[in-house]
DNA sequence: CGGCATCCCACGTGATACTG
DNA sequence: CAGTATCACGTGGGATGCCG
C-alpha cells in the first residue's frame, strides 16, 4: 500500500524512506563525524561494505538532498563527502538511535563500539 | 557479513535491528501515546497493516523486551499492548525520527498526520 | 582512486483464508 | 476480538568483474 493515509503522511515513514535501510544513518553518522570524509576511508571504516552498495547509498543520500559531493576531478580520483543542512538536521536523530543502542548493548553485555578514520598525516 | 565488527559491535545496526522496518516504530510511537491500546484500535490506527504483520512486529517487539503483552483472557478476547522499560527508553529516538520527519515533510510541503484513536465512551 | 554494469538471491513484507 | 497458517512476491542488499 504505497497510497494509504499511513505512507502518505506518517513522518516516520518518510523519514526511514530516506535514512532508513542498512547503511544510510551509519554513513550519515560517520560524515558527521568527519566531514569531507573519503570514498576510500569510509569504505575501510565499514569494510563489510561493497562499492555496489556504498555507491548506490550514497547516491540516494545525495538525491535525496542529505550528503553533498565535491569532486575535485584530480587524477587520481579524490571525493569529499559532506552533510548539508538537511543532512545535519537528521544528526540528532541518528545520535538518538545510537545513543539507545548503546545502552542496551551494553545492558545485554555486547561491546558497542564506533567506526574510526585514523588521521593522516 | 553478519560476523564481521560493523555487524556485531555497531550500535545502529544494533538498534534498526530491533526498531527498524517498516512498522516497529510506528508502532512504538503509538504504544507511547496510547497506553494499553489494543490490538483492534491498532489496526484501525494503522489501517494498511495485515493480521499477519501486526501480530509478528508486536512479537518480535515483546521478544526483544519492548513491549509487554496483556491478555485479560476474557472472551472475546481483549489484550492490551504497552511499552517496558527499554521500550520507554526507545521513545526519544523514535520521536527525534518523527520530528525530523515532520520538518523535512513541511519543508516539501507535504502534510504530515499523525495517528489517532478515537476516545471511547 | 572511486566508481559502474550485471546478475542474483534471501527475506521482509503482504494477500488470503481460517480459528478459538 | 485477536489472532494462525500458508503461500507469494519485490526489492534491498550483495558478489563479481571491469573502467577512466
Amino acid at each position: 500500500m504505497k497510497n494509504d493515509p499511513m505512507s502518505r503522511h506518517c513522518p516516520i515513514v518518510y523519514a526511514m524512506d530516506r535514512i532508513g535501510g542498512k547503511w544510510k544513518m551509519p554513513l550519515i553518522w560517520l560524515i558527521h563525524q568527519y566531514p569531507g570524509v573519503r570514498y576510500g576511508q569510509i569504505r575501510k571504516a565499514y569494510a563489510g561494505i561493497t562499492n555496489t552498495v556504498l555507491t548506490r547509498a550514497l547516491q540516494e543520500l545525495e538525491q535525496d538532498g542529505l550528503i553533498r559531493r565535491v569532486d575535485f576531478e584530480e587524477v587520481p580520483p579524490r571525493v569529499e563527502y559532506h552533510l548539508t543542512g538537511k543532512g545535519k538536521a537528521a544528526v540528532p536523530a541518528v545520535l538518538a538511535i545510537t545513543d539507545w543502542g548503546r545502552e542496551q548493548m551494553e545492558a545485554d553485555g555486547k561491546r558497542p563500539l564506533l567506526a574510526v578514520i585514523e588521521e593522516e598525516k
